[in-house]
DNA sequence: TATAGTTTTTAGGCAAGCCTAAAAATAATT
DNA sequence: AATTATTTTTAGGCTTGCCTAAAAACTATA
């Protein structure tokens, strides 16, 4: 049996790993999971005694296939709640995460089953981040923020990089939303910040909103 | 804050308390709960200093009324839960007390006035328990098991006492289910065991399934 | 390359929730 | 009423997951 304390440093091992495709730090973990150091060597332990992370004292903590299987099993179910919430219970985006969080411990796979089935396999989540199937693929889709895009390009709108309930409140209060479709009409040399378009109106965005909006790449 | 194993403690006193009317004791708490009489004495001056049960040492022990309110809380979403997965989820009412045990302890106001919301406001979980309502009222329907019934006496299935997987399914296979109006026929003293109408056919039920099943009395 | 700074690990502790074994209190029986 | 049986509590221990403080190992800098 895995533990809830375990599923969680399995998650963040590996989308910290995803964003560096690199071993992760002790202290980046312990960060994230607001704790202490020394409890995360603690715990990485105990995962490598269960196979599920492959640790090196002092390198970093990357997770073994079996590892990530699990991670993938649940963030399966964390972004299936998070989109059952939006759709069926009328959360708005910026309110998912915390049940999620909670939501994506139950044990029962039939009941994720279930609920990917009601939802009709949906591919993405609110936040348009991929729903890994039931075999674990994850179809990612590459993408970058509006912060890395230059003047006059446009995109679609993909997904957000932050889960903050702030930021994804002021994105709803903007009308910017998955899909929405955008140009950069001027970037401000001073501030980094930059005027977008869509929907055929004009907005001033900040460095910290544009990094964390990714739009579509191909 | 409240833990999950405080949380299946005041369960668990709730219910026994319900059926008996008396203060309940630390060996039927610890034979409920799958744990040791030590464990349960433990737990219970945990609660006590939280002002959730009333216990005197050596005479068992009942909830307050801050207790009563965090159980039948407890209760309303575990029913809703299970409500949710029949109606929703395609499960069956045998499958349903697993996951529902689960479900019951996430911590979301808003997830469970929405999914009652979503359910259309139900009265009664799939085996016909009252499913409280959000300010705690538990609406309570007298009843009785068919094996208290007399010859030649009527009735209509509310639920049963019993939450067992084999037990449902046999209840399933039989086509009894809860709205189901039956007849008492025959009751053979030798084993007490009943013969029963229903939907114009007849079932020969064991005491064991009699005492399990309950209609509603006046 | 020695030293200073940072990161990681080790050591020792704590709370929650469980355990077993033994003691104490209550209940049942002779 | 005295003894026996049962129930409940106390005492002492264990595991999980966390903590702080100190030691050890790495990294960067003079």
């Amino acid at each position: 049996m895995i533990t809830r304390s375990e599923e969680n440093y399995l998650k963040t091992i590996f989308s910290v790993f995803m964003q560096t495709q690199n071993n992760v730090s002790t202290n980046d973990i312990a960060n994230l999971l607001d704790t202490s150091p020394a409890s995360v060597t603690e715990m990485i332990k105990k995962l490598q005694d269960k196979n599920l992370v492959i640790y090196e004292k002092y390198n970093g903590v990357r997770l073994s296939i079996e590892g990530e299987t699990k991670a993938i099993a649940i963030i399966r179910k964390h972004r299936l709640w998070e989109t059952f919430l939006v759709r069926k219970l009328d959360f708005s985006w910026s309110e998912v995460h915390d049940v999620a969080e909670q939501l994506e411990h139950i044990k029962s796979e039939k009941l994720i089953d279930k609920l990917d089935q009601l939802l009709n396999y949906p591919k993405f989540d609110p936040h348009g981040d991929p729903i890994p199937s039931k075999n674990g693929v994850l179809n990612y889709q590459e993408r970058i923020s509006i912060f890395e895009m230059g003047l006059n390009e446009e995109g679609i709108i993909m997904g957000v990089s932050l889960d903050n309930k702030d930021f994804l409140d002021y994105l709803t209060k903007l009308k910017i939303s998955i899909g929405t479709r955008i140009k950069v009409i001027e970037i401000i040399k001073f501030d980094q910040s930059m005027k977008i378009e869509f929907d055929s109106k004009t907005e001033h965005i900040s460095k910290e909103i544009a990094e964390n909006i990714l739009i579509k790449i191909n």
